[in-house]
DNA sequence: CCAATGACGACTT
DNA sequence: GAAGTCGCCATTG
């Protein structure tokens, strides 16, 4: 059960769970604003989040393109989709339409400071 | 221990 | 501007 993750997890689970409902981010993004590991590792703590002891919002999560790349590694192939649909979030061909438009930064938490 | 892969990204051709 | 290549760092074979 091994519920010891590393911190570098944990800080993810937390970022992306600070994501506001109906905005999406990178994985660069929040390896950036962590300034560790890489957009990849991003990628990795986030297929780990399913053993996260809270619900990690990882549908906010696209890639750069705005694709929901992870799509497959949740429960169901739909439900990312579906929830950012359903949290007011436009998505088209499984790819966030106006991307852009809703992407937000983690670094705007430090912003808001 | 070496090789391949992965929810990615930036650079080069 | 599209396609290809390399880099990132950890997990798995």
């Amino acid at each position: 059960m091994a519920k010891e993750v590393g911190t570098y997890y944990d800080a993810v689970w937390a970022l992306v769970r600070e994501i506001p409902e109906g905005r999406i981010t990178t994985f660069g993004a929040i390896a950036d604003a962590l300034a560790l590991g890489s957009a990849r590792m991003v990628g990795w703590a986030l297929n780990q989040s399913s053993q996260a002891e809270f619900f990690v919002p990882a549908h906010r999560v696209v890639n750069r393109k705005g694709e929901l790349s992870g799509r497959l590694n949740f429960e169901t192939p739909t439900l990312m989709e579906e929830r950012l649909v359903k949290e007011g979030v436009p998505v088209k061909d499984h790819v966030v339409v106006d991307f852009d438009k809703y992407f937000w930064s983690p670094l705007d938490l430090l912003h808001e400071e």
